[in-house]
RNA sequence: GCGGGUGUGGCGAAAUUGGUAGACGCGCUAGACUUAGGAUCUAGUGCCGAGAGGCUUGGGGGUUCGAGUCCCUCCACCCGCACCA
């Protein structure tokens, strides 16, 4: 069949692969090409990949895109014979068979099977021009309306009537049956096109007294449709798929936007198919006990100039004996992917990916963290894999990925220096941002040109600007611009001469992204903070899933709680401190408190609370001078996850021989969680005015007493009748005037 | 256009079940120590106001003793899909 070729890469790549007409890796040119392939019937899976989602833990998000990459929509054939030409037909997919009263003429896709047959004489300049266009290949976003008369025409199944057959851009052959039954009653897209090319225009449904019902709703009452007059459209679909399946015109079906995906590549790297053909051409297993098959050794890795894979140029390994050849394409990198985690549960196995006891151990994978690009790729593939597997009894359970959680992209912040588009007598005139906002440039007057971070002093602070050398810098950079003006508070400053110039730059928050030059590398920050202070500081940026903007200043803060951690352990003098002493209450309820507190945030990825947790933990505790292992020992397996390397070495001065990484986390006590007294907001209306600290287990009665005595409440209260006083147990106080 | 998501201080954010909005951190301000400070420590820091006090979770409305949280409505931004019949 017809495969997404890739001239550049040299090789055909999946649907998922391709992006507007360009390959995902690389941006090169695709085009459509008709090859023998291997391909995986994804398709026979659409439904329970759809229906299985219900039963896994993803986002929402995830969901619908996997929902709409499937794309399934429920609807039905219908046969158009061709006038004139029986036993021609042409089938048609349409989700709304109750407008089929309203249908004026097909249109097929330019490539569909039929166009040829269908084409009159006088017609076949017009459409074989029009088919040769070269389609402005998926024009982006783009509707359009061209579109050519073939000269035929269909019978309406019903009606009997004569409607024209046109070829048209807007009707894709891969989608349902590469035809439609044009309804312009009904459908902004036919109403364009018979309106673009004067055909004729029936209305079939009666949407007055409907407010703003889009012309997609299925609402309204069916008019000018014989024997569906009256019906509600829900109705209306309904009996019409009844008679068109009782009058054999017609078929319920359901149609999926997912496509079959291909799984042969012209590549060096990757899976051998254990495939061979004999002479006659047929294909064959190869047998079991030849197995592991693996790729032959080989000098050149670029594919041949004929399309073949680079295997095809091994001659005695294509061809190993007289009349037999070996598949020499390879399989994509979606194949490992799709089942390395199965893998995982039983690496040594010599007989089998994975033993059955291995997987009745392991089951499925209980979490998995990913991006959210391989959202329609791997994630698609694996859960497909996982099905077939799971169909043929080799896997415990229907669906790989019991929990997936995407984490966000750390953004970058882009540092760049505004440009006004009025040049100054011929030079480029360059704005510090600061007399831009005060001067109130609109945006359109001004271009925003991308700085590298390097040259911009305070990077990431409000105050970020560029001095001499950061200009003396950019123009180096960017000598155009060796010319420019720079205008800053106190005036102009040009090269050679920036003098004390002070060149406020435009910060934004985007992509972290060699275009806007603020790539921060992590080496860099692990080599100035090390690994630990990275990782937490990552956490602690915000919540797992959104994406956030990395803030070179902020990393200070986890360096500062990590070497106020370190000092609970060593002095300044470098000398350990820790006692074998007994802990004062209030440490161990601190302690305590960071146990339960820490634990239920990482059940929940929580993971910035859980630092911040941390944090008040250790500013607690320093606040005592005493430093007892008995409080200091938990709190290094608290931590051990978030910072392992730190925890390790202090686990280890602590005396303990096994790896931090191998001890249990720490449980908490609750009687270290009990409050002998709770301190009560008093409110009037609602709004805060005053609190008071009773003893817990303090009567309504005295709580509602002790709260309207309280001089602050007292002053509220004069003059006023207290309608109700509302107490909620342990939690506030509340009087209603 | 359809679908998903997000809007809270100068910034990243917290508030888990409708119950003290802004925890924690950055930044900023003042002070201490210091030859020095881009180290460390102390205090302050939502906004308006001299103060009393008022205002405040994108805007407007509602339910409630009480709303960031629930309901209605509008707006902005981000992401995905997009001629899907």
């Amino acid at each position: 069949g017809y495969v997404n070729w890739c001239e550049a890469l040299g090789t055909v790549l999946a649907n998922d692969e391709v992006k507007d007409g360009l390959s995902e890796r690389g941006g090169f040119p695709v085009v459509q090409r008709e090859m023998m392939q291997w391909s995986l019937r994804v398709t026979a899976y659409a439904e329970r990949l759809l229906s299985g989602m219900n039963t896994i833990q993803w986002s929402e998000s995830l969901k619908t895109i996997q929902r709409n990459w499937i794309g399934r929509s429920e609807g039905a054939y219908i046969d158009f014979n061709v006038a004139g030409q029986y036993p021609v037909s042409i089938k048609v997919f349409t989700t709304r068979p109750d407008t089929i009263f309203g249908s004026t003429f097909l249109v097929l896709a330019k490539d569909h099977d039929l166009v040829a047959q269908l084409t009159s004489a006088d017609q076949v300049s017009a459409v074989t021009q029009f088919a040769a266009q070269v389609a402005p290949s998926k024009t982006i976003g783009q509707k359009t309306t061209e579109g050519v008369w073939t000269g035929s025409y269909a019978t309406h199944p019903i009606t009997g009537d004569k409607i024209p057959i046109w070829i048209a851009d807007y009707v894709l052959k891969d989608y349902g049956t590469g035809a439609i039954m044009a309804v312009p009653g009904d459908d902004e897209r036919d109403l364009a096109f018979a309106k673009a090319h004067q055909l004729p225009v029936v209305e079939i449904i009666n949407r007055s007294g409907l407010s703003q019902a889009a012309i997609e709703d299925k609402q309204g009452v069916m008019i000018n449709s014989s024997f569906l007059d009256g019906m509600q459209v829900e109705a209306a679909i309904k009996y019409i798929l009844d008679y068109l399946e009782h009058n054999k015109l017609g078929l319920r079906q359901v149609v999926y936007k997912l496509r079959d995906a291909n799984f042969s590549r012209q590549r060096y790297w990757g899976e051998p198919f254990p495939i061979y053909y004999d002479k006659n051409g047929l294909v064959h297993e190869m047998k079991e006990s030849e197995l592991p098959h693996e790729l032959p050794e080989l000098d050149d890795f670029k594919p041949s100039p004929d399309g073949r894979s680079p295997l095809a140029r091994l001659d005695h390994w294509a061809s190993p004996s007289d009349g037999i050849s070996r598949e020499t394409d390879t399989m994509p990198g979606y194949a490992g992917s799709s089942w390395y985690f199965l893998r995982y549960m039983d690496p040594n196995n010599q007989n089998a990916f994975a033993s059955k006891d291995a997987l009745k151990y392991w089951q499925d994978v209980d979490l998995y963290v990913g991006g959210v690009e391989h959202a329609v790729g791997h994630l698609m593939y694996a859960r497909f894999w996982h099905k077939f597997l799971y169909d043929l009894g080799y896997v415990p359970t229907e669906e790989p990925f019991k929990k997936l959680v995407n984490q966000g992209m750390i953004q970058g912040i882009v540092e760049s220096l505004l440009l006004l588009k009025d040049r100054k007598e011929g030079k480029a005139h360059f704005i510090s941002s600061e007399l831009a906002a005060a001067r109130e440039i609109p945006k359109e007057a001004l271009s925003a040109i991308p700085v590298h971070i390097s040259m911009v002093k305070d990077y990431g602070h409000p105050d970020s600007h560029l001095v001499a050398e950061g200009l003396d810098a950019f123009i180096k950079w960017r000598p155009e611009y060796t010319e420019a003006v720079f205008e800053c508070f106190d005036g102009f400053y040009q090269a050679p001469d920036f003098g004390k110039a002070v060149f406020y730059t435009q910060s934004e928050v985007g992509k972290m992204s060699k275009r806007y030059h603020n790539v921060v590398n992590p080496d860099d920050v692990i080599e100035k903070y090390g690994a630990d202070c990275f990782r937490m500081y990552e956490m602690f940026l915000g919540p797992i899933e959104q994406s956030k903007p990395w803030d070179t200043m902020g990393i200070e803060g986890i360096s500062k709680f990590l070497r106020k951690l370190w000092s609970l352990f060593y002095n300044d003098q470098d000398v350990w401190v820790v006692s074998a002493n007994p802990p004062k209450e209030n440490s161990l309820r601190i302690l305590h408190a960071t146990i339960k507190k820490t634990g239920e945030d990482i059940e929940r990825f929580s993971f910035n609370t859980a630092i911040s947790q941390f944090m008040i933990c250790v500013n607690e505790l320093r606040k005592t001078d005493e430093r007892s292992a008995e409080v200091l020992k938990p709190l290094v397996q608290l931590l051990s996850p978030f910072a392992p390397f730190i925890t390790e070495e202090l686990w280890q001065q602590l005396g303990e021989p096994q790896s931090v990484h191998t001890s249990t986390f720490p449980t908490f006590d609750e009687k270290w969680l009990i409050n002998s007294s709770i301190t009560y907001p008093v409110c009037i209306n609602g709004k805060k005015r005053s609190e008071i600290t009773l003893p817990v287990g303090t009567p309504n009665k005295e709580i509602e007493t002790s709260a309207k005595e309280l001089p602050e409440i007292i002053k509220w209260l004069e003059g006023q009748t207290i309608k109700k006083v509302i107490i909620v147990p342990e939690k506030m106080v509340n009087i209603v005037l």
